[in-house]
DNA sequence: TGCATCTTTGCACTTAGTGTAGCAATATGA
DNA sequence: TCATATTGCTACACTAAGTGCAAAGATGCA
């Protein structure tokens, strides 16, 4: 979870504490992640992985409310900086120009490996549904960007409707991109994902006249 | 679940049975929403559902794999109706028309009330994972729907980024109506969501050119 | 160093979810 | 109509998930 390390916007909270949750927190999301790389998610248990993560039962659960959960920490960590992006655009930018920066601007390639993985190992449905939830909630905030910076009174539905589409498009590229290159993350294979991110919005943008 | 009975394509299953099963299942589906209605998820028990539809906890399980299963059912049985009604376009019709249709073919006042209703009571993350996997299920059925009808070789971004659109346009729509009419299903809050579909389709055919 | 604050842990408890085997309801064929 | 095969329902037992609570351990601060 190099998160919060690598954004120190909020004042640098790097006090001992800090750091070591923030351990914790990636030591348990790599176990459960290291589980799942070999079987499904009924051949181990959540005592295994907070065994494996070095902590109690009962600190797992404080820290995430299900193995599905603690999975679905990668992609909510890329989610979160793709939010982060965005607020550091400038404020005139179209923002559907904004969206193409930001999905594409990727954190480092062992993150983005390891969210390879994660498309991979989640195609059970009981894990999908943690990752849809956190795209989810991604689409939330980034509506609430949309519409602070689009002219006051902009149509709601053309503002959830862009967003949704924005957001559908992101995930489209990422399963595509996934269907193509598996985990295999290059330096290739991740300038694909780019082009991948800004095809996918460019085609939201230009729109599907048939 | 009027689903089955409302659609008799698949040779009219209607053996005794079959009635009792889907009885069953709509039973339990119904007792999990009512429960809903007063409280949320931790007001009451599997046991509590099972009781109140008459049938054994073991049952439940049978039907369905938890109490948020059976909730997102309702959304499911309208997603599935998209699906059919999707099929039964004519072949040479432009997609996103096809789409347009499919997703404004709504059933009857009731069950849209109750589906209305799942979209107010599901805004519980916990409930709100498996009303987002129903649509993702759709996407991927779309998605090969999509697959057969365009000319062969159609770039796989372009078709997952279209779907993936689509649906995005979808919920925006569905979720903008419920944000004006809440659970107030009148003949006229019906036809506006008519509209909106309709509206967030030709906004996604269009683009969004800024 | 001593005290306040926060984190981890163990324990006990309720509930979720599943395998299994017997029982009840329906289907089938004469 | 009856006998029998098939399918669904139920009770029971069991493992594992998830949570409240209070004590112990680690960190922050003066």
């Amino acid at each position: 979870m190099s998160f919060p390390a690598s954004h120190p916007l909020t004042v640098a909270p790097t006090s001992r504490r800090e750091l070591n949750k923030a351990a914790t927190r990636e030591a348990i999301a790599l176990a459960a992640l290291d589980f799942l790389r070999s079987g499904d998610l009924n051949t181990f248990t959540v005592d295994d992985v907070a065994e494996a993560a070095g902590v109690s039962r009962r600190t797992f659960f404080n820290y995430f409310s299900s193995v599905e959960a603690a999975v679905a920490s990668f992609t909510q960590n890329y989610l979160d900086q793709v939010i982060v992006e965005l607020e550091a655009r400038p404020a005139g930018e179209p923002l559907l120009e904004s969206a193409q920066i930001a999905l594409s601007a990727l954190g480092n390639a062992h993150d983005l490996g390891i969210l390879a993985e994660t498309f991979a190992l989640t195609q059970d449905p009981q894990l999908s549904r943690f990752q849809l939830q956190a795209w989810d909630e991604c689409s939330t905030k980034i509506t609430q960007f949309a519409r602070d910076r689009m002219p006051a009174g902009t149509d709601e539905l053309f503002l959830f409707t862009l967003v949704g589409a924005v957001i559908g498009g992101g995930r489209a590229a990422f399963l595509v991109w996934f269907l193509e290159h598996g985990t295999d993350v290059t330096q290739a294979s991740l300038s694909d994902l780019r082009n991948k991110l800004q095809a996918a919005i460019s085609l939201i943008r230009q729109g599907f006249p048939n």
